[in-house]
DNA sequence: ATGTAAATACCTGAAACTAGGTATTGCAGC
DNA sequence: GCTGCAATACCTAGTTTCAGGTATTTACAT
């Protein structure tokens, strides 16, 4: 079933029926292979360590890590591996957050098979694969700064986490750091951005589409 | 392919991802014909003056139509053809609203293959599927908008002014209640919306425009 | 009148957050 | 070589939230 010459991929998405269908999608080809699935993101980074592969298909909205955390997670410990994320959110802001997480491509929902299947060989061959006015955007941002550009990438990674629901002692088990740093990043966060509490928080990361 | 006695099914969703995966999944079921698929509501009625399938899967929110108005649109024209629905959608009001408009069925996307397959047998010999146990669905964390009419006033009060940043001590003096109330209230929100944390609240407060 | 929902109030123990520190390592820029 | 930032880690003390209860009053509807 698996050879040397098939694209490995892992395909990360908590709804299992669009886990079902694109196993069937991407087993029509054989140039592909799915090394593996999960309908949560957590599993994934202890997945790495027995297997990698050439590209992983991610969710942005998951239960527990969220898919921008988990890639930039990813592309931290195994910057080789090739992200695409397939998402029903298509906001520019969500866009712009995949591609500063370091993923190579973004497609929604409404895209169809045959696209999806382009899509992964393109970013294999090396491309990235965004709808175009992603340039447009990101002059934009350059345009109109705002406080979000005082925060570090960590920084963001942990705001997205702490948004999601997570507490202090789960971040640090998802990023493998301490309970220690997580509070200490928390406390920076709140010291850059003037801010007091978690709602606070909470209601800059939804002002600023993170 | 399409003989006297396999079921027709139509199938109705707006991620075109996903009725290419659900194409795949019912069309190895010799049993499952799918008589036509839609990326949007509007054009199902339209269709229907042409064939009527035994049963229709249908998306809750879909751009244009509705599912649960579409639901209820067939079944006042077409009583006979049976209705399924597959949501990312959990909550129980949700559910409620699916069967209320006269769907024999619910499935959520997080259901593998293999029970939508089964639910489809089902619902076609007659019977109705839903989920029993609707308390711990209202434990899982995606939100549906309509979940806000559950919340008594004085609930959407207390939860506008947690989102403002203020503790339960503070919100006790601001309207001259015990803080004990207010704690009360904040559980009786979190076990009516089914959440865990402050900050799903407040992303709670932030979607719903509270 | 009986049941249900809303709003009120109290108690406790555990978990999580907030705020004040200190400190080391590594890396990029001047 | 020095500076500054990012990321890491630890400590303590105090505050707040979270989860399990119980319980009373008012009010509205079947």
């Amino acid at each position: 079933m698996k050879a040397m010459d098939q694209y490995q991929i892992f395909v990360v998405d908590d709804h299992q029926l669009f886990l079902d269908g694109m196993i069937r999608i991407l087993e029509d080809e054989a140039d592909f292979a799915i090394a593996a699935f999960f309908n949560n993101g957590n599993e994934v980074l202890h997945a790495l360590n027995r297997t990698i592969p050439d590209l992983i298909i991610l969710d942005v909205q998951m239960s527990g890590i969220d898919g921008i955390s988990l890639c930039e997670e990813v592309k931290r410990r195994f910057p080789e591996i090739k992200v695409l994320f397939i998402s029903m959110f298509e906001q520019s802001n969500v866009i712009l957050n995949c591609k500063t997480a370091g993923a190579e491509g973004f497609l929604p929902k409404t895209s169809d098979a045959a696209i999806v299947k382009d899509t992964i060989r393109k970013i294999i061959r090396g491309e990235t694969v965004y709808l175009k006015n992603t340039e447009k955007l990101e002059k934009k941002k350059v345009i109109f700064p705002t406080s979000i550009f005082l925060l570090s990438n960590r920084e963001k990674e942990i705001i997205r986490l702490i948004k999601s629901g997570n507490t202090s002692k789960t971040i640090a088990d998802i990023l493998s750091i301490s309970e220690y740093t997580v509070q200490t990043h928390r406390k920076n966060i709140f010291k850059k951005l003037g801010l007091v509490s978690m709602s606070e928080l909470i209601a800059f990361a939804y002002d600023n589409g993170l």
